[in-house]
DNA sequence: TTGTAAGCGTTATCAT
DNA sequence: ATGATAACGCTTACAA
């Protein structure tokens, strides 16, 4: 059976179709008297007529739809940011398509996107510098974690995450410092080290090259960094990890090793993962505001949309994205002061 | 500037447009020259032209892409599920909408895809036994894990799970069982716990009520589940959790009360999820292929959609959907024998 | 082999 | 206040 149409609402009603569509569009100026308003709706109901969007789309060049593209939907972290848009898109009429750019390459999925008219997209680290920037001339895009001249973005404060890290593990009476990262060029990893080795730098410190291990931002990444570390002559008492989840597989090298974590080796993650509580010790990391990045990226990406596509002429993309969230360090079982040096007699 | 249309390559070529139509429509039978065939797609492709998706849903009826609600995105089994479906489904030329029940109504969600024109519906664990039959009618849908007359869906073995789970803790010589599950009724979970129980009770056994906990299945959910078994005068020496997330906040339920797992207590879990190879010990749990049961849904959903929508008129559902998937104990470390009876002077 | 005409379900711009 | 009419970009008869 096929789907009611206005023309249906219509001729029962009595009316003409475009009426139907003024009354049923709404926010129109209300030039339509009480009675028939009343009449089509009330007819509209009966046989319940659905607005066919997919026409709305075509009339209006525009979906009503938004894309998100994250590289891992593996990672919790990336859930939580397309959960938190989701929301925000579902609450202001939008659909939203999901891309997992592990899958399939993000550039295909971008190209769906736009056969599909889609009217925005979120693209969260999946090095968005690297993409031909043409494609983003047409497209309204909102990136996360990667700023840019061009596009809005919604990004973490990801230099202070590095630095509470670091300020934390100096704070307890670490010296000999590990890191464990991506090799990728991820803004948001790049300056979680960078805000991280500045610290450091700033207290006289720095991290053996030996003990920066260049991993990729998995739980496996950081089990293999962590077992490369424990086999160090003069391995560091503690180690950063750009991500819960190679913290989460460093913590689980230490425990393989019978490394106690945290009385031989402190371990700090970032991201604060609903998994950090879970493991044991619970994961010492900085919390980043993840569903919220999503929430924001979404609300930012719907406004440009709304407000007439085409990423305005006005400010530059840099003043209209919004200020960096803020991070906190969530001090939990995995960090504590070093071990004391071995007591050996050489005094 | 608006965006290049078959008009415009029609015109550049030289041709009438529905002749265009022809040529990128593609499959058609090939009643176009040779010389015309390619001077149009090299001007399409010198314009850059794209198909426009939209357009052509419209005249469909089709949208080419498909919807999936689950209702939990923070449960890595679901974002597996979903990745699962996803590859398929872009494989195939769909783009997948998610829905998240979790933010909003399964029934809100339902109702923007249809006004989408979705051409069909993946639906995982949202109680279908509770949605309202008839927006089905319209709709082409897979279920997964919520066997269905009238619908096709693609289940999990979930009665198997839960025999594997008590096997495997019989045979380790408990005899005291626990029990912790959702009270939600839905399909998996139920035949999780059927499963088991109809184990138990041929070999004689079975759960006390009060060793059976109704939470929420989440690890919050299964922590608080085991806090109150611990609680126990006669506490069970061996819990099986129906999904690996309450089996997860078990675990640690009983780590925050220093009850050793495995030695005092055994924990059992269903999904096996990456996280339960993270946690120590690495949690024992029933492996349910997941990803894979995202992609026979989106494959099935996809061919029903191709074979002209509303779901055939020919074999039942119920014949027309595969048989279920296969699952497989996993024994890792959170089981064990039960402990000793305590060595009192009784005899 | 190719062009013409109609139509998919809307919205928008006019007259009336 | 309401109704024609055109348009959105495409597919699909049907005619030439």
């Amino acid at each position: 059976m096929p789907r009611v149409t206005m023309l249906d609402v219509a001729r029962r009603a009595g009316v003409s179709q475009p009426l139907v569509s003024q009354v049923i569009g709404g926010s129109r100026s209300v030039r339509v008297s009480e009675a028939t308003r009343d009449r089509i709706l009330r007819v509209a109901e009966e046989l319940g007529y659905r607005p066919n969007v997919i026409a709305r789309a075509l009339v209006h060049s525009r979906s009503y739809s938004i894309g998100i593209i994250i590289p891992d939907l593996y990672n919790p972290f990336f859930a939580d940011v397309v959960a938190g848009a989701e929301r925000v898109a579902s609450d202001e009429g939008y659909a939203v398509m999901l891309a997992n750019a592990a899958e399939v390459a993000a550039e295909r999925h971008i190209e769906a996107f736009s056969a599909r008219q889609i009217d925005g997209i979120i693209i969260d680290a999946v090095g968005a510098a690297s993409l031909d920037l043409a494609v983003f001339a047409e497209l309204n895009a909102v990136l996360i974690d990667e700023p840019s001249e061009t596009q809005l973005s919604v990004m973490s404060d990801a230099p202070a995450a590095g630095r509470l890290a670091a300020e934390h593990l100096l704070a307890l009476g670490h010296a000999r410092l590990g890191l464990i990262g991506p090799a990728s060029d991820l803004w948001a990893f790049r300056m979680r080290e960078r805000g991280f080795m500045q610290f450091l730098r700033g207290a006289g410190l720095r991290v053996a090259s030996s003990h920066l291990r260049r991993v990729s931002p998995t739980v496996e990444g950081g089990r293999a960094g962590m077992r490369a570390l424990l086999a160090e002559r003069d391995r560091p008492t503690a180690v950063f990890c750009t991500n819960d989840l190679m913290a989460l597989g460093a913590l689980k090298a230490c425990i393989e090793a019978g490394v106690s974590v945290p009385r031989e080796m402190s371990i700090c993650g970032c991201d604060d993962i609903e998994t950090a509580r879970l493991v044991t010790p619970e994961l010492t990391t900085v919390h980043v505001r993840a569903r919220e990045m999503g929430a924001r990226a979404a609300r930012l990406l719907i406004r440009q949309v709304e407000s007439g596509g085409g990423n305005g002429d006005d400010k530059p993309a840099r003043e209209r994205s919004a200020k960096p969230l803020g991070v906190r360090l969530v001090t939990r079982g995995s960090t504590a002061p070093p071990p004391p040096p071995p007591s050996g007699g050489d005094t």
